[in-house]
DNA sequence: ACTGCAAGGTGG
DNA sequence: CACCTTGCAGTC
């Protein structure tokens, strides 16, 4: 581990005898700190220091790593401009750290995203060197085994037993895992290793990531695939450039791009995909090995610590040569990466909403233009970002127009709810399912294949209140309802995971047992589902119950086995599998998404429920496709219905335009929180009072944020509107800097907001 | 992000 | 007046 918090030794002395100014260089030094910029320290001449260097330096009382940003010495050895500070107050660099200097182009990459988020750099740097314990060589891990023959003497407790005969069985082990195993607390370890029945072994270090054989010969791939694959083998090795890959569901996209990444492992350079939720990428990686014959190397945020620093080593040193992994994945230190895969580029997943706020599509073309290499976008439903630029002829284009293997794409019916009206279920409660859509499914389960009903609500119902007073559950630090969640037994609040027991009684009247469930969620539609197919084996999915990748997987091969008959799911079960028995698809409320919200409510109702659709008929059997509305007539539902990707991008493109929204205009939000309301209006009223006027620029605001209390934090928000051709970043910087925020408050810029929550 | 110090409260 | 809880400035 590299002290973070320890003191220095010494106060920025330089080490052994003082070496004459003229021996010393000054160096600029990075810290991963939320800081403006980086500081001035010394270091020998003659130790070499360059940019890139991860170096321990002295900070206050702290001692903490850095990263050497730049020498502060001109051409002629004359200081840099800037360098002003008295060199006689700069504090001498430490020891220089045992790791692979930050390449140049992360180095540039991290000051390209602080200026265009405007982060600090420093934070940044977080993201890039996220793992401080990696920046040591690793230690050889410690393990447990055996000793033969055992002491004599030793009492042979129950616990004792319990590890004597664990250890008995298979390899030595680090103790932890040895007394998890035995069912013990680690003391018990310790004692036996102290008694001398076990002996303390260094573990030989792990295999290394295994090289992927990209000269296997890939699937065999349809006329269009091959061509597509052709020509993102061209990109690699040819500098930068963009290309969307956009094929619909099930059109073999992932086998496609894999060439591209086939072709810059041949060319003995790294390669990056990114997906939006690694964690239920079980499939993915299957395709991966079949395609490469090892796994790729992983990165997301549930890794646990040892397999990330191992990780982020190996990537540093080349040895990880393909990546497969979240948005953060992005910010690895690749010393030779050649091509980037940004699959299913429109996922909303890819935006990061706290911290450095940035969207990882963006980014990763931007990693992609600093480092001379092709970015490949891949999705069945692209952003419209991503298309504009397309059409304005800054990004390439190959498309899959046809399903692999010759399935058909879904035949898509709307259902007029105003029309086809659910009726009472047998047990008097209302039913959420029209009857074209329950006949549907009732065919569909008589054949035996399986069915998918679609809601993008978690819990049992979006809203509870008491049958006698009206009263409704709000979450103590959020203005939100709460939603219960009978399949846990509680209420939770969305947005800041409170929780607490439905109350027996009103807390506004009283009454008893007088809550009342209104509307449908995923666990409600269980209970109607069990109830009108008895027969059929029916499952939910939600982030309730899919909790981690192993679960995931699990369900999928369930479905696979065919142990399912109907599955439930929230949005959780769009993305990207592949269920081949599966035959019709009902979304409960299409509409869901359509009314109101943000600008890019309608481009995501479109890409889920497309996404949706995209499940079913992805094999031999054809599919349908049920959407359920009270608004049939609405473009995005008549796209959908009629198939008419065209129409809705043209749709929608003209809604942007009118409204003025990007991509005709940049925006920037600014998000200000204080637990104190006085204190975050007194802020908000300072920033509006300075806020820039001028010619293409509109400040919104402050207005309270969609959710005006989160987390018992009080947030107000502005809105910033700019045409493109004008220096937004610059701006926004000239204008915060203007004002003081207070300590206790906290204020965000997201450039390029996506959520308006 | 931490850390130390000044400012303001409170308790005996 | 010691002691402690905040606010705020500074870290090369």
């Amino acid at each position: 581990m590299v002290p973070e918090g320890e003191s220095w030794q010494g106060d920025g002395a330089p080490p052994d005898a003082a070496p004459a100014e003229a021996e010393a260089v000054r160096l600029a030094v990075l810290l991963p700190l939320p800081l403006a910029g980086s500081y001035s320290y010394l270091a020998p001449a003659a130790a070499g220091l360059g940019p890139g260097d991860l170096v321990l330096v002295p900070f206050g009382r702290r001692e903490l790593w850095g990263v050497v940003w730049d020498r502060e010495t001109g051409p002629d050895g004359a200081p840099s401009a800037e360098a002003a500070l008295d060199t006689a107050r700069l504090k001498w660099v430490g020891r220089r750290l045992p790791a692979p200097p930050l390449p140049e182009v992360s180095r540039r990459f991290v000051d390209w995203v602080a200026a265009y988020t405007l982060a600090a750099p420093g934070a940044v740097l977080r993201m890039v060197v996220s793992v401080s314990s990696a920046l040591e060589p690793p230690k050889p891990q410690q393990a447990v085994r055996l000793v033969e023959p055992a002491p004599e003497g030793l009492r042979p407790t129950a616990q004792r037993r319990a590890v004597l005969e664990a250890a008995s069985e298979g390899p030595a082990r680090p103790a932890a895992e040895l007394a998890r195993a035995a069912g013990v607390t680690p003391e018990v370890v310790r004692k036996l290793v102290a008694l001398g029945a076990l002996e303390t072994v260094e573990l030989p270090a792990p295999p290394p990531f295994a090289l992927p054989d990209w000269s296997r010969p890939a699937v065999d791939f349809s006329a269009a695939q091959a061509a597509a694959a052709e020509v993102l083998r061209g990109k690699v090795g040819a500098g930068f450039s963009a290309t969307l890959l956009d094929g619909v569901t099930g059109s073999g996209k992932t086998e496609v791009y894999l060439e591209a990444v086939a072709a810059a492992l041949a060319r003995g350079e790294q390669a990056l995909v990114l997906l939006p939720e690694i964690a239920l990428s079980a499939q993915w990686l299957e395709r991966f090995e079949r395609r490469f014959g090892v796994a790729p190397a992983e990165w997301h945020s549930d890794l646990a610590p040892p397999q990330r620093r191992r990780t982020w080593r190996a990537v540093a040193e080349g040895e990880a040569r393909v990546v497969v992994g979240a948005r953060s994945a992005l910010f690895l230190p690749y010393p030779a990466l050649g091509v980037i895969v940004v699959d299913e580029e429109h996922d909303g997943a890819f935006k990061q909403e706290e911290g450095v706020i940035y969207h990882a599509r963006d980014m990763a073309v931007v990693r992609a233009s600093l480092g001379a290499i092709p970015v490949v976008l891949a999705s069945a439903t692209p952003s419209l970002e991503t298309l504009v630029n397309v059409q304005a002829g800054k990004y390439a284009e190959v498309r899959l127009p046809d399903r692999h293997g010759g399935a058909l794409l879904p035949e898509i019916t709307a259902i007029d709810l105003r029309v086809e009206k659910p009726e009472r279920l047998p047990d008097g409660n209302p039913g959420w399912l029209a009857p074209p859509l329950r006949e549907a499914l009732a065919g569909t389960l008589a054949a035996g294949e399986q069915a998918l009903l679609f809601l993008n609500r978690r819990g049992y119902a979006p809203l509870t209140l008491c049958d006698a007073c009206g009263h409704r559950l709000q979450c103590p630090h959020c203005t939100a309802w709460l939603v219960e969640h009978r399949f846990r037994g509680r209420l939770f609040c969305h947005h800041c995971g409170y929780a607490r027991p439905l109350p027996p009684a009103c807390p506004a009247c009283g009454a008893e047992d007088s809550w009342r469930a209104c509307g449908p969620g995923v666990e409600r539609l269980l209970d109607e589902a069990r109830l009108l197919f008895p027969e059929a084996r029916v499952a939910l999915a939600s982030s309730d119950t899919l909790t981690g990748p192993r679960a995931a997987a699990e369900l999928v091969e369930r479905l696979r086995d065919r142990e399912i008959d109907l599955l439930i799911g929230t949005q959780i079960v769009a993305k990207g599998h592949h269920f081949p028995h599966l035959t019709c698809v009902g979304v409960v409320d299409a509409d869901l998404g359509l009314a109101g919200g943000d600008l890019r409510a309608l481009e995501r109702t479109w890409q889920l429920l497309q996404q949706v659709a995209g499940r079913a008929g992805r094999d031999a059997l054809p599919g349908r496709v049920f959407l359920q509305s009270h608004d049939p007539d609405h473009p995005v539902i008549h796209a959908l219905v009629a198939g008419d990707r065209e129409g809705f991008l043209a749709y929608e493109t003209e809604e942007r335009r009118r409204g003025n929204n990007p991509p005709f205009t940049r925006l920037a939000a600014i998000i200000l929180s204080d637990p104190d309301p006085r204190r975050v209006d007194g802020l908000a009223r300072a920033l509006a009072r300075r806020a820039p006027r001028r010619d293409g620029l509109e400040v919104l605001g402050p207005t309270e944020a969609p959710l005006a209390v989160i987390r018992g934090r009080h947030r107000r928000r502005f809105l910033v509107r700019a045409r493109r051709d004008l220096p937004l970043q610059r701006l926004l910087r000239d204008w915060l800097a203007e004002v003081k925020v207070p300590s206790s408050a906290r204020l965000a810029v997201d450039i390029d907001p996506y959520s308006f929550f």
